[in-house]
DNA sequence: GTAACTGCAAAATATTTGCATCCTT
DNA sequence: AAGGATGCAAATATTTTGCAGTTAC
């Protein structure tokens, strides 16, 4: 199903450590998106809360993980679809936030409608996220 | 042009205090969102960091103004428009963020697109953020 | 062996809360 | 006068940085 971890660890040029090791797993077990506090909770005192932000930063870095913004303040993350490159996310497929069990689901077969835009403003990169009821909840 | 202040004001209930009037004009005579701190860096040190904090608050609260998401951790504010009331927001509009500039627009012309979802998931809120180049900077 | 990664400590930043005082109505 | 809003102090939470020790390759 998903791809071997090492895999993805090593067609990014990441040196192979525990922590990225078990911080992937969890994104691959989760059909959701993650925050910092979902990850610092699954992996008990595994490793440092520091640690932590240092790793999700690299994937950020490296595209194997993206933000998905959020109308309040937090910050949630989840895994990029395989073609994602180093620095230029792919990932522009919809978001949607759960109102009742509070999941974040990447929709990647939703594909982010073309919006027009005024005179002048030209696009870059959309995002869409959209909350309500998900089909777990419904 | 824009709805008096006092009215604002008085139309959610709310006293009309000088750091109410100050924020409230600052929204008005932005073109764009604030964050907290553009708003604590344009008022100098006419109120307490905290005022600031539960004046937002306040605003959110009444449906004066309403949150946009973003994906990186910050939090922005813009003015809803007349319609919303209490509890309950109609921003249903696009969003834009200037790469350059940096400036975060709400363009209120171009409402949400449908976006048809998988089965069991239902939509209660769209919100799209467009990132790019706007017209000022182009 | 070397470069990269981690843990710990601490700094920097952001947000929330309690309470006494002041202001709006 | 009464209730609500503010300022200040401090608690809490979040994120970043420096550095020494450890690990992957």
């Amino acid at each position: 199903m998903s791809t071997p971890l090492l895999e993805i660890l090593k067609r990014h040029q990441l040196s192979v450590t525990d922590s990225r090791k078990k911080i992937l797993e969890l994104f691959q077990h989760s059909n959701g998106a993650l925050a910092h506090a979902d990850i610092e909770k699954k992996t008990g005192e595994l490793f440092d809360r520091v640690t932590i932000y240092r790793t999700l930063q690299t994937f950020v870095d490296k595209g194997i993980i993206h933000t998905i913004p959020t109308a309040d303040n937090s910050v949630l993350y989840a895994l990029c679809k395989d073609e994602c490159t180093q620095g230029h996310h792919h990932d522009n497929h919809v978001h949607f936030i759960c109102d009742t069990c509070n999941m974040t689901y990447c929709l990647d077969h939703v594909t982010s409608p073309q919006v027009s835009l005024p005179n002048g403003f030209q696009e870059k990169r959309t995002d869409v996220v959209i909350s309500g009821i998900c089909n777990l909840c419904n």
